[in-house]
DNA sequence: ATAAATGGATTACATATGTAGTCTCAATTT
DNA sequence: AAATTGAGACTACATATGTAATCCATTTAT
């Protein structure tokens, strides 16, 4: 059974943002600014814009602190992250898992623990499914 | 080693009529268009658009055949997808291949087959890295 | 009390994207 | 030969996205 629940559009940008978000909030823009230009070189005023469009999808809200905001997510990064990761083994591998697996191990892409975490994956499933 | 050859953006739309050239070609326009619109229920002017900006991207080109264009792909799907992933891994997941499958696994969408084809590719992998 | 700084709201603007419509010209039909 | 048609080229246009700048109302510093 598919769970089909829209989740709104996220840009690129957008996402960098709601990560932020998602590893510690509340946050006020400042701090989420500050935070992203430790990797970013982005604009006080870009990363408000961004700001203001995750709340205008209804990504993240807030609540007044003073002048500031305090931001906060709306969604769950897990359950975003689960549809994101449906539709694009959907879009590029007919939704099965173990043809993507498959291209990285091909590419050369897989570790000897890579292979570990699968194994015991593999081995959570088959208790989990008895 | 890993391979930054920046692929174009390539958007979704576009993507879909790319798959189609993967899927077969040469191809003519009109065969492109039929084929989506066993699925997508786009005008043919649309298609023809996007033909367009494909080639105008280096993603894919084309031979007359007197009045007509028969389009073929520049870039391999197998290299595409394989870039898509690790993009998409990287931002999602940390690059990690495991933490992808886990989250399936909790969700429930790992089916019995699911398993037996990773389990497939890990013995493939542990042959090949022996 | 004023002036300056600061936070969010609004506006800006180029490029991308989805989704076609119009134009041109060569091939085909009558 | 003239008219029609069908292929690709060019144009269109709204919305999305990346990337800010400007405006306005408070705080805060002087």
């Amino acid at each position: 059974m598919n769970t089909p629940k829209a989740q709104p559009d996220i840009s690129n940008t957008e996402f960098e943002v709601l990560d932020v978000i998602w590893d510690s909030n509340p946050i006020s823009s400042n701090e989420v600014i500050e935070r992203l230009n430790q990797h970013k070189p982005w604009h006080e005023k870009t990363v408000k814009t961004l700001l203001g469009r995750l709340v205008k999808k209804g990504a993240i809200s807030f609540h007044k602190q003073q002048r500031q905001y305090l931001y906060y997510p709306l969604i769950a990064r897990e359950e975003y992250v689960q549809e994101e990761t449906s539709s694009f083994l959907s879009r590029l591998f007919k939704g099965k898992v173990a043809p993507m697996i498959a291209g990285f191990a091909n590419q050369n892409e897989l570790s000897k623990e890579d292979i570990d975490e699968l194994k015991a994956v593999i081995k959570q499933w088959e208790k989990d499914n008895d």
